[in-house]
DNA sequence: ATCATTTGTCAACAATTATTGACTTTAAAG
DNA sequence: CTTTAAAGTCAATAATTGTTGACAAATGAT
């Protein structure tokens, strides 16, 4: 009996790459809808493994979700001052015209998907801090409200362009959409 | 036996009065949390009616969360374009310090919330457009980006500041937050 | 007062989904 | 080759939640 597409041939048994595949599955998945949008179907079918495995490696969806966070959170390139602001303006441009970015606003993305899901908002909400704290470190300025406030942008302009369809994302003019983060690194 | 919190005493019977007291609970409540979030059962315990006349008034869930946009979208306040920049700053300032404020924002608002929400956003996503398109007009411009621009700010900002404490909110400093709106306008 | 219609109540239902535990299969050790 | 433990599979479970339909209570007309 040929197998068909469902079920593909079995992976070699190898604990360390399928947690790693279901890891890589996740982060994906978390980072482009919100974490009640992914089923943990989703995620098996993703990492081509059964459902079941990921509470086995990871407990619950929940730590799931939680060893997402810690992953990206790690895997942060250090910056220096300096490059932020441009660093930021890029990955936003190339956002805009649908190529690929850097991983700058991952962490970013993910919680603006997530951010008002009952089970991890609070989760959220402890690390959003440590962003922020973060980014002013770089910002070099003892003020949060900088970081608050391109955060914010960066933010709300994900969801808002994740709302919008192609036509309307084309109308926009980059320059102009790139002001306001002009505006904060002016000060 | 004295009534508890759980067993209130009837109200009256009347389907106009009824009808309006499930749509304000909606309102109330879609408007400070997501679309999963808020639970049918929750709409009923706010509006003090049992949890099946909300289908039997509004048909199901979804059609009150799209009559509960109808309605915030009617209520509009018809601004001039030069009001425009103050009154958002306004009601920015009016929510920072926890204030009650206009309801300028509470479309922005309840799209944050529900936006990531499978059920819901696909109607958002129709309706967001028209937001745009309605501010632009206010701003007097053909580029509808400053307006997204705008929006996308005070959506971002909404969906921050409800994940940080109180303190951390406390520890901004306004002006700063302001700023972008200021550049996004001066153009 | 009686009947019919509207309004409201209650409990059961259906669908979704994460989770669990018993079972099977693989791989490595003796 | 046999045995043993790890890795993966499958179906059943539990819990949540929107929804429905049968019933009861109130209201208004005849």
């Amino acid at each position: 009996m040929e197998e068909n597409a469902s079920k593909e041939k079995h992976h070699p048994r190898d604990s360390e790459k399928t947690r790693a595949r279901i890891l890589q599955a996740a982060i994906e998945l978390f980072s482009n809808s919100s974490y009640d949008m992914v089923r943990s179907r989703d995620i098996a079918h993703k990492a081509e493994i059964d459902v079941a495995l990921i509470n086995r490696y990871f407990g619950s969806k929940k730590e799931l979700f939680i060893a997402v966070l810690d992953t990206i959170s790690q895997g942060k390139p250090e910056l220096d001052s300096s490059d932020v602001e441009s660093r930021i303006c890029e990955d936003f441009s190339k956002r805009l015209s649908g190529e690929n970015f850097q991983n700058t606003t991952t962490a970013v993305r993910l919680i603006a998907f997530s951010a008002s899901s009952p089970e991890v908002s609070p989760i959220l909400r402890e690390r959003i801090g440590n962003e922020i704290s973060r980014l002013s470190g770089l910002l070099g300025s003892n003020d949060k409200t900088p970081a608050t406030a391109l955060i914010a942008y960066i933010l709300g302009m994900h969801t808002l362009l994740q709302m919008l369809s192609e036509e309307e994302r084309a109308a926009l003019t980059k320059k102009t959409l790139l002001d306001p983060i002009h505006a904060i690194f002016q000060k």
